[in-house]
DNA sequence: TCGAGCAAAATTGTAGACAAAATGAAAGAG
DNA sequence: CTCTTTCATTTTGTCTACAATTTTGCTCGA
């Protein structure tokens, strides 16, 4: 029998899946800049490695329109407009509305006792601290991150933490998008919460709905401010 | 000034994203059984290239779940179960009432003359050759693809049409789930496409939603079987 | 001054070879 | 007979080298 001697931490290895990670990551920090230049050569050389991973860690990010490809010329680091942001909220709240559901009708009892106590660790926390924009701060995602989880649909789960949710980030870096609607965003996690609690399929969507609509609202505000 | 040399029909060339796509429409077809090992080396020999373009093909496919992928084991094609449909429905479900939405609002006069010229053909096609299981034929998936992009919303048509639809053929193949739904399908869309031309959206997200929730249902009744 | 055209440099695309890991089969112990 | 261990084979991971394409800068001429 084999020790298995990854005990935790990791690791599949592969070092083009571990470039993928950690450019993506730089990428959604901005420390990698839209329309940036990611040469090949550059990159091995950067991490000590041949072109090889390199290759087929840009491949995975091209598929993921992390970065824009062409061919013979190169990839760069895709650039993701306010209009791409909208676009992509747009689809959000429609997803999401549907994990509220979901979620209402499906998580389980455990699901429900940790949402609820993740709901009051951030209660707590940002009444101490009562300058923080919790809107689309790492909580904020945390929550929505737990609904994802609890609609029990992988498919849904996948769309949602996995593209949507990066790629909002990604946006928000390259814009400084840091509209912090205060501690509204909490109370409205609130009704949602006690919805989901409740199993009320219904009502939980409904107030998902409004939740995301108004960030979206402010959202379109800034593309086209109001007359 | 260059001529350009590919007037159309292509050319990336690339030979990694060419084989990506042959290797992708060979799992859609069903030429590739799910759970089939995917050798670099027979791929490689079987296509004359080497193993370099394979392994950047088959690690896009991994980036979309086409194949299932272990990293010092090698790729698999992708088993997509009944429940795995399900789940691709349910969000299909959604989404698409965002895109029959946005269409009536979006679509252009011309989109709008075009869709509703695709369902007369439509209709003139199966009301002569009366056998047809439209639902889920690709005359089926054309009108949605239309209305995906009558959305106006590329996030939302790439989820849609590059891939949810890939998907659903990916199963269907699999499970030979060739439920013709009659021409009853085909009725229904008469109803969108009114919706949609005459700009009210509500009326065809509603339609859309009933459109594709007896689809649905009707798959769940494939795996749980009523009563 | 500006643009076309050519040439050199840099970058991407592909191929082939070597190293590391996993698979599978055979041999041996209980 | 079954389970375990070992070893050879196969397959994947990576690197280096070479071919093809693009980019860049220069020269030349109007």
């Amino acid at each position: 029998m084999k020790e298995k001697p990854a005990s935790f931490s990791t690791e599949s290895q592969e070092k083009s899946e571990v470039l993928a990670n950690i450019l993506c990551e730089e990428i959604i920090r901005g420390q990698l800049k839209p329309g940036e230049k990611l040469s090949e050569t550059a990159i091995a050389s950067r991490f000590k490695v041949s072109r090889g991973p390199v290759r087929e860690a840009l491949r995975r990010l091209a598929e993921r329109n992390f970065v824009d490809f062409v061919p013979n010329v190169g990839a760069r680091v895709a650039s993701t407009s306010l209009t791409d942001m909208l676009h992509l909220m747009e689809v959000r709240e429609s997803l999401e509305v549907l994990a509220a559901e979901l979620a209402a009708e499906k998580m389980t009892a455990v699901e429900r006792s940790r949402l609820e106590k993740l709901y009051r660790n951030h209660l707590s926390m940002f009444s101490r601290e009562r300058i923080n924009p919790y809107f689309q701060s790492p909580e904020d995602f945390d929550f929505h991150y737990a609904i994802a989880k609890g609609s029990d649909n992988p498919i849904l789960f996948k769309i949602l933490c996995e593209d949507l949710y990066p790629k909002l980030l990604v946006c928000r870096s390259q814009h400084q998008y840091i509209k912090g609607r205060g501690t509204k965003a909490l109370e409205e996690h609130q009704f949602i919460l006690a919805a989901i609690t409740e199993g009320d399929s219904e009502l939980a969507g409904l107030y998902m709905k409004r939740h995301l609509q108004s960030a979206r609202a402010s959202l379109e505000n800034l593309i086209e401010p109001p007359t």
